[in-house]
RNA sequence: UCCUUCUUAGCUCAGCUGGUUAGAGCACAUGACUGUUAAUCAUGGGGUCCUUGGUUCGAGCCCAAGAGAGGGAGCCA
């Protein structure tokens, strides 16, 4: 008999296999052992019965800890109601090591608690769901690229100068002179395209900024396809088309994991070419309230949206009071009396999260309101723009001030650069940000200029357009940021195995 | 950096107006139960109430400072 994996069990009901694997979770009665072993490939029920495998063995299995890894053959059998559709009754059973005490119980347990051992909450089943999305999603990148003849190169990771001179970078000793972590690999990528023609990094990125909130890391992967004459229109053609492809890859491959996350996929198979595509001066408009989309203003909307976030409130309030009624009338057994508990803690949690974004709303309708045309946009803006539309909206033309720049500015639209932000819906903002670069050295000088950015650092940047000059784009994507849309995910931090924000250096 | 909420058992939380020996559930341990899916029953062990200082006859609760965390702003992918 050989060895198989969880994944595969479909293949071979009825008949006999060898599982190995961790116990992620147990129940037992009388004679009677039901275990959720784990394998790494998915999650299947072991049922251990005394008759079968003996009574020392039974024992054994009884006296098995969260966690503990063993190895079982048995008979795969259907079993609809079973995660998975199958389960496999146990003819023998080994032992690898007991596990005591593993401290992730089947209880709600706080983000702080969770990310300290982080190292043993990657097993648990929504995270293993995740890290399966995460990994698909980073091999349909390859795919889409490679399958359309992108060369993939590394940029340098040390570098001598902030690239885009904003953003506050990590700095190092580099042999007694000081280097920043890369916060972007996109001027090497325009280089590269110059000898390549279609090329694309993916790579870490390092980011010092002291932001605490949930679309932040200090430490996060990113993805910058660049493409020697391409124009600002084939490179939204080319986003549309790969986000659409990282959607579909998912959507195909993970059912089983998106239903583990509870993810709504109904928002998933509305991303489909084409995009919605608009101006900045025109997402400005709707911001503002200006314009209607579907015969509502973003004002009326968040109004609504608060409306209902409120109702909602409301509802769960006497939820709960019914339920602590119930408890009060002291007819329940002590197992529905735990039950309604907890599902009163739980009702609690869920009031405390919808306050806190109750809160926010105020602030972003007056945000909204006062948006001061010519500005980038904050994260409430793109949440208001994208909640209009419920898919992803490409946004388009921005104010030169605003870019970076390397940006080209546009000759018919003057005053505004050729760059393009995808925000996804949902809340989750800017997923990829993109443009057609700056070809006139003169005014790439000015910009540098402009932007005080050391002139010398840029001098073999502007080799580029001395040699073969040519029209040129690119975008980058943020990998964290698709993997929490996507899973629809409430912090980037579940996005990657370890995460490295502010604060956060262990494990 | 700013605004805001929080820190009580291994975990999630309750703790009234400042008042006797600080509670619950989960988890864990022991026992009972042959089909469980966070819902059986009984018993048991488990506490630096974040830290420091102050007010008070008396502080988990009030005041001050500090540390850590959540959410938001800024900045960004």
């Amino acid at each position: 008999m050989t060895h198989r994996y969880i994944k595969e069990l479909g293949s071979y009901i009825d008949q006999e296999v060898v599982l190995k694997g961790w116990l992620a979770q147990k129940r037992d009665s009388k004679g009677l052992l039901f275990a959720t072993m784990r394998d790494g490939t998915g999650f299947v029920q072991v049922v251990i019965d005394e008759n079968v495998v003996g009574n020392e063995i039974f024992e054994q299995a009884k006296k098995m800890g969260q966690e503990s890894s063993f190895a079982i053959s048995g008979i795969v059998k259907k079993d609809e109601r079973q995660f998975g559709g199958v389960e496999v009754q146990a003819k023998s059973f080994c032992a690898y090591a007991n596990a005591e005490d593993f401290p992730i119980t089947p209880k709600e347990h706080g983000v702080d608690f969770l990310m300290d051992k982080r190292h043993l909450w990657l097993r648990s089943k929504r995270q293993w769901a995740i890290m399966r999305v995460r990994n698909t999603i980073i091999f349909s990148i390859h795919e889409f690229f490679q399958n359309k003849g992108f060369v993939q190169m590394d940029a340098p990771i040390f570098t001598g100068n902030a690239c885009e001179g904003t953003s506050t970078l990590f700095e190092t000793d580099f042999y007694g002179e000081p280097a920043y972590l890369s916060q972007s690999g996109q001027l090497y990528g325009e280089a590269m395209a110059m000898a390549q023609g279609l090329i694309y990094t993916f790579g870490p990125t390092f980011r010092a900024e002291k932001s605490k909130t949930r679309r932040h890391l200090s430490e996060f992967w990113m993805i910058e396809p660049e493409m020697a004459f391409y124009d600002l229109k084939m490179d939204m053609d080319l986003i549309e088309e790969f986000v659409q492809h990282v959607v579909g890859r998912v959507l195909e491959k993970h059912p089983l994991e998106l239903s583990v996350l509870e993810r709504n996929t109904e928002m998933l198979e509305k991303v489909k070419l084409p995009f919605i595509r608009m101006k900045y001066e025109e997402a400005v408009d709707i911001i503002k309230a200006e314009k209607a989309v579907n015969g509502k203003t973003s004002i009326q909307l968040l109004e609504e949206d608060l409306k209902a976030l409120n109702d909602k409130m409301a509802s769960l309030q006497s939820d709960i009071a019914e339920r602590e009624a119930k408890i009060a009338g002291g007819t329940l057994t002590k197992g529905e009396r735990n039950f309604t508990q907890s599902k009163i803690d739980q009702l609690k949690n869920e009031i405390k999260d919808l306050e806190e974004k109750a809160g926010n709303i105020p602030a972003w309708l007056e945000s909204a309101r006062n948006f001061k045309r010519g500005d980038d946009f904050g994260g409430s803006d793109e949440t208001v723009l994208t909640r209009m539309f419920g898919q992803p909206v490409m946004v388009y033309n921005w104010p030169q001030e605003v870019k970076a720049f390397y940006m080209k500015e546009d000759e018919t639209d003057k005053g505004y650069a050729k760059g393009v932000d995808l925000l996804a819906p949902e809340g989750y903002g800017e997923v990829v940000g993109g443009g057609e670069r700056e070809t006139d050295i003169e005014r790439l000088k000015g910009k540098i200029i402009e932007h005080e950015l050391p002139m010398e650092a840029f001098e073999w940047y502007l080799d580029l357009r001395k040699f073969g000059n040519v029209p040129h784009s690119g975008f980058g994507l943020g990998l964290e940021r698709m993997v929490a849309w996507i899973c629809g995910l409430q912090h980037i931090r579940e996005t990657i195995p370890f995460p490295r924000s502010y604060g956060r250096l262990l494990p």
